[in-house]
RNA sequence: CCAGGGGGCCGGGCAGCCGCGUCCCUCUACAAGCUCGGCAAGAGCUGGUUGAGGGCCGAGGAAAGUCCGGGCUCCACGAAACAAGGGUGGCGGGUAACGCCCGCCCGGUGAAGGGCCAGGGGAAACCCGAACUCCGAAGCCGAGGGAAAGUGCCACAGAGAGUAUACCGCCGAUGGCCCCUAAAGGGCACAGGCAAGGGUGAAAGGGUGCGGCAAGAGCGCACCGGGGUUCUGGUAACAGCGCCCGCAUGGCAAACCCCACCCGGAGCAAGACCGCAUAGGGGUCUCGCGCUGAAAGGCAGGAGCGUUUCGCUCCGAGAGACCCGGGUUGGUCGCUUGAGCUACGGAGCAAUCCGUAGCCUAGAUGAAUGGCUGCCACCGCCGAUACGGUCCACUUGUGGGAUACCGUCGGAGGUACAGAACCCGGCUUACAGGCCCCCUGGCACU
């Protein structure tokens, strides 16, 4: 099974009406979308660092989804990781086992309830 | 070796595991089209899609800021002139072009050093030589056209700031008054003369010296500066020699302005196509509805094209304003072969150009070009060490001592600035660290 990326903008606000959990270096949202499988996407806003800075977490965070996802997943979700301060500097391993809790978390319906969605950028 | 400078290049490497993007190839599956077939079975070809495997290539010197200049695309455009606005500004060259680059000119700055010189040393020859000042290379800096075309401004301070001025001061020859008088002389600072010195200032209407004078002053002279000009050299900016002028017109043009030259507008969200949507939309208000014709249309008229002339376009029975509704956040193309890169040869002081040969080197779009681990490399920091060198001593191959230096060993760290988004040429700014080359002056040696 192949795992999507999403692409569209409207997807991602409606990731952001699900759970929240919290973590050092990364927030990550789930929310069901009705058998369309397991999904995935990354946001990192301009607030945490120039380009350099957002495509490198991007990718890393790309490998974190890209190594848990298929195991660990939760099935017709949509998953979106939300990039944050320590994003870069955080060791990639202890993340990976952050990623695991977080997504353990999110299986047993723990996690914080939806913020009011942000006003639009860009 | 000392001193002062300039420029170019690179900007982590290797290995393992896993992964991404374009393109190509093979296989598999699916349906489609075409061809061949007895129009049967079937075979072949073409492009597409799904999945698996393989291969090639895959960020920068600034990809950045978006400050200039172009290509490209669309819009406007009949032409020229003029106006407006913006830009550039020593000269010559380079370039597709530039506000960029190269070479040169001018002004300023510029180390060691040199000239001049008070003075000192010396029997002399000569030597040393302060301050001021002058000459000093490469390099660096310069919005570097015009201030005798015009207007304007020059704050504060100051007596006076561009028709110069007279506060302190100097003088008071001449005239006046006073003293003493035979005469000479002396005094006062009244008339008046002066602008040297002081003071103010960013700037005081050439500077230094000598003469001159009552005191002064380009009043006269010498040198320096400045202006004009002949000639010579140079493509030119300009430079040099000579002659003349006693000096007559300070700064600001990044204040208006004048001169010369250049410039249509918008940008890849350009633009084209497909799909979707709207169904050639709806509502309210205002103004208007001339002639001809069956109609289409034509004419009058109106509007626009910066202006003018001729000219062109649109409306011509509808037009305008406001509100509501729909689309532009789907896809494909544009999209990477180009003022291209490399090598060699040639022209040129150089920027750069010419010739020949070879090469194809990112095309993403919630945006690929990577993630993790290990080893190495580099950098400064901390610590250890007398094993090698530097250092000291002498018995000249031993001893001593310190960790300041280069090595050696160990440790904890750090490895920047920054991510293509249509493409080029520049500029500017950011940057851990490394490598290389060159210029100029001086000293020493060969």
């Amino acid at each position: 099974m192949t795992i999507e990326v999403l692409t569209k903008r409207a997807d991602f606000l409606l990731a952001n009406k699900g759970l929240r959990n919290a973590r050092p270096g990364f927030v990550l949202l789930t929310r069901p979308n009705q058998g369309k499988g397991k999904r995935f996407g990354i946001t990192v806003t301009k607030k945490v660092g120039n380009a350099v800075v957002r495509n490198r977490m991007k990718r890393r965070f790309r490998e974190l989804l890209r190594d848990a996802l298929p195991a660990e997943g939760l099935a017709d979700h949509d998953h979106v990781l939300v990039g944050r301060a320590g994003g870069i500097t955080r060791d990639y391993h202890r993340m990976r086992k952050e990623l695991t809790h977080a997504l353990e978390a999110a299986a047993e319906g723990k996690g914080e309830r939806p913020r009011k969605p942000m006003k639009p950028r860009q």
